[in-house]
DNA sequence: AATTAATCGAGACGGTACGTCGGGTCTTATG
DNA sequence: CATAAGACCCGACGTACCGTCTCGATTAATT
């Protein structure tokens, strides 16, 4: 067996290095846009030199692009032991991803990777994708629990779910995109009726609706 | 008094130059993306010089939101004499209009403006807003012709339905960007219904939901 | 006839831009050599944007050669009434020349030019040939005055003169390189005497020599 | 003490090493000139890391100074029996190295530290004096032989020789930098008649002059 | 007809960022 | 110890673009 980290020869690359350059480049990205977006001032936030940030990408939007979507994990899939809790859950997760500076990012690279004509293709796919895996294994639990059929078509769920929960961001303005725990799970909840309802003669003991 | 379009000394404007800019700037836009989209080559499209441009927008950001905005005004609300007519009808032109590459400047411009800390706040609201009035009214028409109850919520049939077919166009890779009119009917039928089923009590005679 | 200095289109350009770059550049390079000449020092010297300087030329190699050039005409050939006078006012210049930064810059690209595999062919030739031009009249000042015969070997004195000029500036360390008129005058007078010793026999009625 | 060339402890240094590098020095700077003169190209061209360079030169500087003295040491004072023979041999061995890339790097370096304010202040001195004691010793032997007297100037010969050699290959042009050796002793007698025509009267039996 | 006032093309200009490259220092593993 | 390999910081390179500016040329409306 070869050792697999075999350490390669030469200096060793800073270990934090990586790290702090995307987190710079996302907050430099966050607060400025695109158009403010500098590498000088992400090398100059992250205290690292142009050439350590160009040994590791070959240009801005890769690290970018790169930054946004390693911090993009942390979205999870919550067993709260119900099909309503699951989907409230996911749908506060997405809803807070959404309106910080890191989800805004995360949409703002969605949009741009769904329309360009060049590779960043796979973006899109990853983003959505990571969200359609939560979203499928609530529904399968909640059949495995006997609380639906299974027959409850879990794309279209997704994608209402997602695409509501981001309009709801979107339509937000700026000066009101901070809220608390509470009133996002406030927000979420006529969501997920709206969305129960939908799929309500797919549900076994149909869950409790809109009050 | 007397004139209110009294003309000023000095040469007119060019008439034409307005519209061939906007045109300009939302085709480079289009085609580079904004890190690509370049004031001198929209300049060089539309057959005019900087000075022109400058003498009618304060920097490029302006001109591209007015362009695209300017071109936007297409999502009609067509009366098809019943309320999932309506909602086909208007489903089919949000994902048109999101696939083609004005749809798209448009989607990436929302969310520039819904995040950026700078002026064009108003851009999400008015885009989003232009969608909603659709949808009132045609839940409004509902309404009349005895198909609902008024207890229909309008703000989130119109987040479910904007932000599933938006999501829906989003989660295409770029190379299937391209739908002939009856792929596009078909594949707005199961979003119309997912939203029917979630509003069906609020349905006066049910409308025929799933197979 | 037309009009041959008809005003170009667009904004004319900085009428001692150019000047000052030129200053600029020539100063840069006396004080801190090839390894140490910098365009942005340059740019900033002059006051000026580095974009204006390369609208009017290609690199930084040219810039200086242009600089340099630009600045040797100054090497005047002053008819002093006799051929010994002649010489000694053009060795002094030559000396005087050899001595400043802008001198030894000249000198410097010479070298360069002389034996670089790139274009600058030209530069040598121009120096030297404004040398030779210089003495080449002051010997036929010499012979119209019947001081001298037709068989005075031009080019060699030129060469004699200039090269052991040359030489001499050369070998002077660079603590001592800073000389009054007079000191300059003193250090000419042998190297003149060696040359007109070397002619002797070309001349009508012997020069007086060495004392 | 017993061994004085005791061996360090330790990995012992590459014996070639040294060379390898300052001959890829010569060479890249002949080739390329001051400003394509890079460290990294020496590397690479010697075999060898930067490392190894900098443990034996501080700067890129002193490496190429080191390099061409070392290698400067080729200009022989060959005993010819006569001083014009002496001279005829001095003459041509410095135009073939002035006409060398190796010997036109030897002069920019001169050139260049004549004037630079920095440190390599010996090496013009180290270069020139190198020629006047080749000039000494022939003008010595002249006059030991009985063909000239002591009042022989040997800095003004040595000056003006070796400043008309250098003017000489500096006025040819780059592609006709190579000559013969019967090309090279052609071009050479002139200039030994004018020297000689210049010293006549110190010289015991007139040498034969310009025909 | 002469004047005035604005538009327009053209392009210079200062500035800032890009992505690249080189110098000189450093850190590691291997001889 | 010396070496190879290469990471690292720094700063210059030459390019591109923005937004401003200065011109001359054009084009009406106004004297």
């Amino acid at each position: 067996m070869a050792e697999p980290n075999r350490r390669t020869p030469g200096r060793p690359r800073d270990t934090d290095a990586e790290a702090r350059i995307m987190a710079a480049a996302v907050e430099e990205y966050a607060e400025h846009g695109w158009a403010g977006y500098s590498l000088n001032a992400v090398a100059r936030r992250a205290g690292v030199s142009k050439s350590t940030i160009y040994l590791r990408w070959p240009d801005k939007d890769s690290l970018l692009t790169d930054s946004v979507t390693a911090r993009t994990h942390d979205i999870e899939d919550v067993d709260t032991g119900t099909l309503r809790g699951d989907l409230e859950a996911l749908a506060a997760n997405l809803l807070r991803h959404d309106l910080d500076p890191l989800g805004w990012a995360t949409l703002r690279m969605a949009v741009d990777a769904a329309g360009a004509p060049t590779p960043p293709r796979r973006f899109a796919e990853q983003v959505t994708n990571q969200h359609r895996v939560a979203a499928v294994s609530i529904l399968s639990r909640a059949v495995e629990r006997g609380e639906a059929t299974t027959t409850l078509p879990d794309s279209l769920v997704t994608e209402a779910l997602y695409g509501t929960i981001t309009m709801l961001a979107l339509s937000r303005p700026s000066d009101r995109r901070i809220m608390g725990a509470d009133e996002v799970a406030a927000a979420v909840v006529p969501v997920v009726d709206f969305v129960l309802a939908a799929v309500r003669d797919r549900l076994v003991s149909p869950a409790p609706l809109v009050q």
